[in-house]
DNA sequence: ATAATAGTGTCTATGAGACATTATGGG
DNA sequence: CCCATAATGTCTCATAGACACTATTAT
């Protein structure tokens, strides 16, 4: 805003949605099967643009989801990501995008909506070691939800997000490493979760059927933020690596 | 992009600034005085809106910055913070906002640019407790951008930025006090700090003059990213408070 | 000497990690 | 009985927090 009578340029504004479930015990997004131009037949992540000037993101975010993807979960927490809007990103101009991130528990096999060709969920593994390409910069989008989602998992509660209503000690245990992407010795997770006050709660439900000692069920606890944190293994710094 | 030939809306697209610097042992935050309408007179963060429709974000933010507070910081590390899009959040129309975060050592004072009616550095205590009323939403962002410096200073070696070149430890610590709001024990952030490998190195200039024994002079490590983490105090959890 | 700040040592409680052991179900 | 998984206990080492103490300058 330089001059009196100036006004500014407008951009067209999109928004990106990076939907974690689990699923088999690893780590998977969402992805749609793009139905037009550009990049069309190629994998992206659930999204679009504005549908008029006066939407929320938000509600954006959510339609878009309902729309590609045929989802409808209107009570799926979404969460502000990161905004890509590097010049170039987009052969249609100068497009700016708002990622939303979201982590929910077993959710249903996607089905294509309207907009896209097909969905499916997808190994993120596959996804940032570049097994399968995506279009845009939505690998980089990807990449950078799968560590923000492995950092809320250290110091709040969204691993029972993951899980369903109920859930056994060991299957909090598998959120965890399958996130994190390393194993957990589950003698240890045990007490420290169990430690955590209002962690997780029992609920006085039945115990889960399975081979072996049937176990004790879980619900998620009034405390949203964990302190002490759950802090993830790093390598010890050695003075002398590349970086950390 | 529901239809063929449908074109998207135009937004306008603007960027905040949230500059963060410590002066007399306590955190401040760069504001101007808007010398335009809306809120003309009101104090609010530097930020604007894009010059043209291919400028890249970053570049907008380092524009405003020294159009506004005449700051030429060319150097100054911008990260993203957040995206504010909340319609009506702004009366001239729908207005997204895009904040980015900068940490800064002692900057100077600052001058009013070209578009501002003044400019200074503000406590940021007295903006959250609203002793001191912003523009539009900024006293959330200024929140957002205070909780995320808290955090940053856990994982990252982000502390030492807020120094100069050679710091004592009393400085660093200094620094954690006045973003965290607490005070710390001096013998025990001593060890501390000195025992994470690659957070500060000993800097062979001469010592710190001041009344009292001369305090040895360091430097920014090598390592960004610390670990383990300096956590900071957090009150237990009792099960029963409103929050937690 | 005294004041003032820098830097070190020591003690204790707690948590992390490794791993043995017991408990409880189904074949 | 054996097998598989759940749940608990024990040991050791590292760290956090509290705080006494020594060191080095200026006045």
């Amino acid at each position: 805003m330089t001059e009196a009578h100036w006004t500014p340029p407008a951009v067209m504004l999109a928004v990106d949605l990076v939907i974690l479930t689990l699923r088999d015990s690893r780590l998977h997004v969402l992805l749609v099967e793009r139905g037009v131009e550009p990049y069309k037949g190629s994998w992206a992540l659930p999204g679009g643009f504005l549908e008029h000037a006066e939407e929320d993101l938000a509600t954006a975010a959510h339609r878009e989801l309902a729309e590609e993807a045929a989802m409808d979960v209107e009570t799926l927490h979404l969460e502000h990501l990161n905004v890509y809007g590097t010049p170039g990103r987009d052969p249609r101009g100068r497009v700016v995008s708002v990622a939303y991130l979201a982590i929910a528990p077993g959710l249903p096999e996607p089905t294509a909506g309207t907009d896209a060709a097909g969905a499916r969920w997808q190994r993120t593994d596959q996804v940032l070691c570049g097994e399968l390409e995506l279009a845009f910069d939505h690998q980089k989008i990807v990449a950078d939800g799968v560590e923000r989602a492995r950092a809320k998992l250290e110091r709040s509660s969204l691993a029972t997000a993951f899980c369903g209503p109920t859930f056994t000690i060991t299957d909090l245990q598998r959120v965890y490493e399958a996130v994190w992407g390393i194993p957990l010795d589950p003698r240890n997770f045990y007490r420290k979760v169990q430690k955590s006050s209002g962690f997780i709660i029992a609920a006085d439900t039945d115990r889960k059927v399975t081979t072996g000692r049937p176990a004790r069920l879980f619900k998620a606890g009034p405390r949203k933020d964990l302190y002490p944190p759950m802090v993830r293994p790093t390598e010890p710094f050695d003075m002398k690596g590349p970086e950390g």
